[in-house]
DNA sequence: ACCACCACTGTCAGATTCTGGCAGCAGCCA
DNA sequence: TGGCTGCTGCCAGAATCTGACAGTGGTGGT
């Protein structure tokens, strides 16, 4: 039932468990943590954490070590083994390839490589299953937008503000400088959700009438997160639990 | 660069190798298989093959044994740990929402049950970051269709003719008997690639316009993958390849 | 009832692997 | 230069894995 989740059991590490939590620490650290360190937090000696880098790094995991500095974990992350049902890696592999369509390139090449990996290590007749079950959203979708949607996301997941050109529905331009913490995927359009300076409350807006993107390396004063959560507050009391997203299941 | 995907490496296997190839094993035989055969086929003794099988199946692997006939894996498939860039699994997590929105129960289902898995073993840090980064198309998309596309989905896996009531776009109706390969997910429509036995040519419907559904049992004369090849050589001569599908990427 | 076959468990010695400590080399920084 | 670090080779003891044997209980066929 567990599946190697395995966080906090009764100390009875079997190596492949004890690798997988190396990079779980690893990725806390984002700075270069020092061998020593790793040892310690993990009840090894130092000669076992090198061999087991060692390893990690053969499987394929971005750690990288320089002498005077320590190890860091190129951003990324080790999935454990994981069972699926086969309508399950259907699903994901339906999705993904809805996202290889999109416009927005570097989601859009990101999908391309997870389906690569993901493919890679399917047996030849669950990838046949797949190849025939899903042929993708064609030229529908395809609303142009003259921004680059990666650099939104990319200020979203670093919290910095973001000034831009906006187009309303009425013709009328304006310029915004916003905090952005969410995107929603609509049918033909995508929606940035952002604390608006300039208007002082939240607002959506369509991808496809904003223009002159400014991504700023200024901070926003406040957590993503929780923007996020009084935004879903307000959407709650206004328009009914009308769910625009149920998240992974919290 | 391998990733455990070896498959006839120089005979060092490691045990958590081992157990991988065990799975893919059982995989391939869909019958019951002996334990002395696949000690056989591993190269292992029999006692060790129990003790794997008891290893699995700790881990959350469904292998059933059952004394007098032999081992069986329940449909599913078993993902060897994988590295995923933090923006590949943005895009798996994505998809996956977007399939668990669409209107096929099953699929939806599985895509959320997915989703959890993945979430269950996701680092905190990065929970909260997809939580953020994705809100899914709302209302939007839900075209009603009369039937289980579900079972048209077990109809292709399995090489089952399939029988219906189809409009066409001018309203008449028709009785059809078909050979179905493939599902195409559009913008707002599903449609069903099939071989027509009525027409004796490859025609697609739109799942909107499909009622009266009938899954037989009789299996069609042709393999799946050799019509879908057929099919989309069509495409490409008359359409000048406008690609449907490009497929996991081989 | 009988038999062959099978899944499954316990035990135990030998093979295999893992681990920790030591020594030594090389790169980075002050 | 010295201190810190990554990294490798080596080796003995610890931990684990493996194979063989013996035994239990369930299933299907004759």
């Amino acid at each position: 039932m567990d599946l190697s989740g395995g966080n906090g059991q009764i100390w009875a590490m079997s190596r492949s468990e004890r690798l997988l939590d190396l990079i779980q620490i690893l990725r806390r650290h984002r700075r270069p943590v020092s061998g020593r360190t790793l040892a310690g937090e993990m009840g090894v000696s130092i000669r076992t954490l090198y061999r087991d880098i060692a390893t990690l790094q053969g499987q394929g995991a971005p750690i990288e070590g320089e002498a005077g500095l320590g190890y860091v974990l190129k951003p990324g992350f080790m999935l454990p083994p994981l069972m699926f049902t086969d309508e399950e890696i259907e699903a994901v592999v339906l999705g993904s390839r809805w996202v290889a369509k999109q416009p927005d390139k570097r989601l859009s090449a990101a999908a391309t490589d997870a389906l690569a990996k993901i493919a890679a290590v399917l047996p030849d007749d669950l990838r046949e299953d797949l190849d025939a079950t899903a042929l993708l959203v064609g030229p529908g979708a395809e609303a142009t937008e003259g921004i680059d949607l990666g650099l939104v996301r990319l200020a979203i997941r670093n919290e910095r503000k973001l000034g831009f050109l906006y187009r309303d529905g009425a013709g009328a331009q304006s310029q915004r400088m916003v905090w952005p913490f969410a995107i929603g995927f609509f049918d033909k359009v995508r929606v940035l959700v952002a604390w608006c300076e300039t208007r002082q409350d939240f607002r959506h807006f369509r991808a496809d009438r904003m223009s002159g993107l400014n991504a700023t390396d200024v901070r926003y004063p406040r957590r993503r997160q929780s923007l996020l959560k009084e935004w879903r507050a307000t959407l709650d009391t206004t328009q009914a639990g009308r769910d625009a997203s149920k998240g992974t299941g919290r």
